[in-house]
DNA sequence: GAGTGGTCTAGACCACCTA
DNA sequence: AGGTGGTCTAGACCACTCC
């Protein structure tokens, strides 16, 4: 028998009955085992970390080709349900825990803690936070960070440090903070290490900026190649994409941060007033 | 030729240097086609709207199966770079323009202008926004929504709200609003059709609960087969699961609303006042 | 070394779109 | 009708993991 005119459905599978009334009205061999995959898994008869069928297992008990198999397990990975392990097998996925992150977490209450927001977070939550210096340079603006920041593009430049946020052993942040290179001059920013417990927010406070208020402004896209290898993602992984704005007592926008968020790993916040 | 020693890698192919220095060192056949299409997509010698070679041709000019072509075309899809069109090609992806969610859309301040938050932002953004109502139910609550909303799950019920909103054409979020029947009892909202040019949020406000803060709490996630069919997803596309609470004069959680939205085509705002 | 997923071949027929 | 993507077959060899 050769192409795509299945004429063996296999009806008479043992699966058949085991599995929820989800998997039926499939008719495409390879979305049936998924659905029925799917089906098994939502029922909780596969549970998480539990290892599925190996492809040739599925191929061999519905009578499909492996790549029919195979296309099945693809869907379940797309919709986040498995994880595939390269030589060990297809494992019923276990929800990362969440770092959630406050829109307190620049609260002055917190000041005294010793902690930046970031760690703040991970702290509350049980999980051990560090960061990771990718680099610290001073370079010419990008258009839209220097509009943000008030920066002449032409005229000024901006010190850029590029950071990985890790949560225990899992890299969840790749963060680039700019700040205008006349206010971050003389501070002790330019340097790897940071002269302050409270962070970058704590040495821009000390010479003269607090954080009066902020602004977010939240997408959500593809990782990029480099994106993935930062942050060790799966493939089909989605990012936020947030641009984080630092607005001083005199209304001036001190600080931008691009924090680039793996989207399974990650919540927002938000404690809002109405006015 | 069988098996997958490949021998003949297209190094004498027309494409090679008209594509950025990006293809190189990718050693898979699939992923190599993949990086040539990006390096072209992303240097603009491929244009957003542009047809890219068929599956058929691709295999042809890089001598490889039509199956690996296809592999390139779909790494690309999931990138976001592509869209395949079934019986039409595969055409470099035309950003859609994002709805952007502005933390200020409740606002009192435009209580006046006869639209409720979504159709508010369309309307700013020069789109057409409509609601669909897909039912109005009342029910016993889950257990997350009882506990938000402090209704005891075994003694109270809910009025439950389904739509759809639409950005001109496109459905863009599945929406889920639960309010509390001692508070939606006798008001109208058991009614398809909202008794009040301001939407929900003027009908609760009618009869005394005013907004003065909410909660926003934001994750984002693969869409479900249901959510997928709902608001015409492309396969790999996130989305974000959005769940407000709104909360009155008196404190209360009066109305708890989940949205879920396409995150190719949302944005969300946050302008924060720091405590 | 046995078993798993990762990639590839060289075909085939089906479903859809455009003309 | 002809071209495009969608799915499938029945094989193959490679890369990785675990015993």
């Amino acid at each position: 028998m050769n192409g795509q005119a299945m004429t063996h459905p296999p009806d008479g599978n043992t699966r058949t009955g085991t599995s929820g009334a989800g998997a039926v009205g499939e008719r495409l061999p390879s979305r049936r085992i998924a659905a029925e995959l799917r089906a098994a898994i939502e029922s909780g008869e596969l549970t998480a970390g539990q290892k599925l069928p190996s492809e040739r297992d599925l191929a061999a008990r519905y009578g499909t080709a492996r790549n029919t198999a195979r296309e099945a397990v693809r869907l379940l990975e797309a919709a986040g349900l498995v994880d595939v392990e390269h030589g060990s097998g297809v494992f019923v996925r276990r929800p990362a825990p969440l770092i959630r992150l406050g829109s307190d977490r620049y609260s002055r209450r917190y000041r005294d803690s010793g902690l930046s927001p970031f760690l703040l977070e991970c702290a509350r939550q049980g999980r051990i936070g560090r960061f990771e210096v990718l680099s610290v340079t001073r370079e010419r603006p990008p258009k839209h960070v220097a509009s943000m920041l008030r920066v002449p593009p032409e005229q000024e430049s901006v010190l850029v440090r590029e950071n990985i946020f890790w949560a225990a052993n899992d890299p969840v942040h790749r963060v680039t903070t700019y700040i205008p290179w006349t206010i971050s001059n003389g501070t002790g920013l330019l340097e790897e290490e940071i002269p302050h417990a409270y962070g970058i927010h704590g040495v821009l406070e000390d010479c003269g900026h607090t954080m009066t208020r902020y602004q977010e402004n939240v997408t959500a896209r593809p990782a990029s190649p480099d994106e993935q290898r930062h942050l060790r993602l799966r493939p089909g992984v989605w990012v936020f994409d947030v641009w984080h704005t630092s607005i001083d007592q005199d209304d001036l926008p001190y600080e931008l941060t691009r924090f680039v968020m793996r989207a399974d790993m990650t919540g927002l916040d938000y404690q809002m007033t109405v006015g």
